[in-house]
RNA sequence: GGGGUGGUAGUUCAGCUGGUUAGAACGCCGGCCUGUCACGUCGGAGGUCGCGGGUUCGAGCCCCGUCCACCCCGCCA
């Protein structure tokens, strides 16, 4: 039987052991010869003395880094003063008996070492070595760890574990889809799943009641940080509930994970807010509540101003809301720049400043009576030293560019403490949202999230065709609310759902609304739409995002970290070079020709 | 589609105002070395300066184009 390297300890001692593993270092003396040898759990020293055995010892002159090793030795307590603490197997070491070099290794690309700058590029490419990496396969060890407590907790909460097609059907509303042509069915093609949610509600359909999948979701969206066109969710559903019952059992799951994975206990319900408050305390549907730095809104203020952003914007309908840089008021020109610059990412036109210092320094102060900015720097609690910054402008490039200001300065301030972990709730979405390219209402979560039970009325009053269609009738829209809600972890929107419709007449509606055809509803959703006419249960759940869940518990700050074999940024995994050309013959047989620009 | 940053030895980087032979560290190869653990020490090899074009007596450096990587906007829940 082998030894795991990391496992050799004291209590060995005397003991003769078979190890295995990779060369992670070789301190050749030319006498003594040392060897680092590591496995999965760890590395242990292993002697080498040409008094002991000389054969043995020439070959170790042989040995490089990451050859392969297997090693027959005796464990023994490592020499007064030798003892290296900084290991676990510091206190002994292996005395080689016998070794075989079972594989050779040619001169690496780079180093195996946790602190590593080298290239993303380089490490995808030869990821076999990357994940050699001990902090690498810590990330992806703690990823089975979270999934096997999710397994164990749903499995304890009777959730069944059942698949869905991978193969399925293209969908109109949300992301690209990923398409498959089928060789059977020429010019005919399967998309791969944005996420399984008709089938988990067929499922519901079907009696299962309560069903779960640890599930490959696909988007052919543009990359970030913290995403990937392949990425993995936790998908449950369950029926006969209300979003408290999904809500709190998603909690008691994030407990327990977090418990299992990382010892943490989280007691205290989860923070809740409604969508309204959160947008407008924080300007962001998933803020980092790790700091306060609320923004306020200081509209009804600046009124009484003579500026002409501010006024401008608030006669546009938009919003002046401000921010304070708490004790900030030192900042450079060049400081105020780098903000203004991070604000107009988000189509900020400009940010506003005022220093706080032997009164209000600021080339806006002008514009505002003395008593209106001391009640501007009362409204945000400015004190001495302070730095308040104002957006003025549309709504929603208000709040996002807050809301982005918001968090370079949590970050410039040190207010984002590693090792904490706030959870929030974010409730009572809106069930519609304008698009202004396609000039149409769209589901802000999906098309098949029911209505809050207070707003059905209003909604079935409501009619997209309606030619007199007001802006007071627009924003009745985007009034009714939907059983949606969102989890939110230090920033990440880590999970969403909500409670679906599983009535005919209120679906059909959501459609209408939707500016969807009952033809095209039909030919797209139909299967869901009959089985609603068989006895649908009410039912709702969620998904989590499960790359992001693991990034967060694992202190990465890419989810490339978290997952075995992700893709750049491109879409492309460098170390099978995916996606690539084709062979004509397959093409021809799929009934595809290409056109394709040189 | 757009903005930003970067691309020089196997790797990470330096390379001044355009100047003649492009450097460092680590790694690699060889010698020496019996208590090291980022071993030490002596020596050595190693370059399509991402690619294409241009300006110039002369380009790693300037200009244009292009490709790739990362971050962000749009897009995506």
């Amino acid at each position: 039987m082998r030894t795991w390297c990391g496992e050799v300890r004291e209590t060995d001692i005397g003991s003769s052991q078979s190890i295995a593993g990779w060369v992670n270092r070789r301190r050749d003396h030319g006498g003594l010869v040392f060897i680092d040898l590591r496995d999965r759990s760890g590395v242990v020293q292993v002697v080498i003395n040409p008094e002991d055995n000389a054969e043995v010892h020439n070959t170790a002159h042989e040995i490089r880094n990451e050859f392969v090793l297997q090693v027959q030795g005796e464990v023994r307590k490592r020499p007064e003063g030798t003892e290296n603490p900084q290991i676990e197997t510091g206190q002994v070491e292996v005395v080689v008996k016998g070794l075989k070099i079972l594989s050779e290794c040619k001169p690496l690309p780079f180093m195996i070492e946790d602190d590593t700058d080298d290239s993303e590029f380089l490490r995808l490419k030869h990821r076999y070595l990357d994940l050699r990496r001990p902090v690498i396969q810590k990330n992806i060890i703690l990823r089975h760890r979270t999934t096997k407590s999710v397994r164990e907790y749903l499995d304890a909460h009777g959730f069944l574990e059942i698949e869905t097609p991978v193969l399925t059907k293209s969908t109109p509303e949300g992301a690209r889809d990923y398409l498959v042509p089928s060789r059977m069915n020429p010019g005919h093609f399967y998309a791969l799943p944005q996420s399984p949610q008709l089938f988990k509600q067929i499922l519901m359909m079907s009696g299962f009641e309560k069903y779960y999948q640890i599930v490959k979701c696909f988007r052919d969206e543009d990359l970030r940080a913290d995403r990937q066109p392949e990425f993995t969710q936790v998908d449950l559903e369950m029926s006969f509930v209300e979003k408290e019952d999904v809500m709190t059992l998603v909690e008691d799951l994030l407990k327990k994970i977090f418990k299992d994975v990382t010892d943490l206990e989280f007691k205290e319900q989860f923070q809740r807010l409604t969508y309204k408050e959160t947008m407008e305390r924080f300007g962001s549907d998933k803020p980092d509540l790790r700091f306060a730095l609320e923004l306020k809104d200081v509209g009804d203020l600046a009124k009484d101003s003579s500026f002409k952003v501010f006024l401008g914007a608030l006669a546009d309908g938009g919003l002046v809301k401000g921010i304070n840089a708490k004790g900030l008021a030192g900042y450079s020109r060049k400081e105020l720049d780098d903000l203004t610059e991070e604000v107009k990412t988000f189509g900020a036109k400009g940010l506003a400043w005022i220093k706080v210092k032997n009164g209000f320094e600021s080339p806006i102060a002008k514009f505002f009576p003395e008593q209106t900015l001391k009640a501007i720097a009362q409204r945000l609690a400015a004190e001495e030293g302070d730095l308040l910054l104002f957006v003025a402008d549309k709504g929603k490039v208000v709040n996002d560019s807050l809301a982005r200001l918001r968090n370079e300065l949590g970050k410039r301030l040190n207010l984002i403490k590693n090792d904490t972990y706030k959870f929030l709730w974010v409730t009572d979405f809106p069930l519609l949202e304008w698009n202004e390219d396609e000039g149409r209402y769209e589901a802000m979560h999906h098309p098949f999230t029911s209505p809050a039970d207070e707003d059905i009325e209003k909604l079935l009053s409501l009619n997209f065709s309606d030619p007199e269609l007001s802006t007071v009738h627009r924003s009745l829209f985007t009034e009714v609310k939907a059983k949606a809600y969102d989890i939110v972890l230090n920033g990440f929107e880590i999970g969403g759902g909500s409670i679906r419709i599983h009535k005919k007449d209120i679906q059909d509606k959501m459609f209408e609304l939707l500016n969807i055809s009952a033809d095209d509803a039909n030919s797209k959703f139909g299967f869901l739409l009959e089985a609603l006419e068989y006895g649908a249960p009410p039912h709702g759940g969620l998904a989590l995002g499960l790359d992001r869940l693991v990034m967060i518990l694992a202190g990465a700050q890419s989810i490339r970290d978290v997952i075995a074999f992700p893709k750049t940024q491109k879409a492309v995994c460098p170390l099978s070079n995916a996606p690539s050309t084709v062979d004509g013959k397959q093409l021809r047989e799929l009934s595809i020709k290409l056109d394709v620009a040189e």
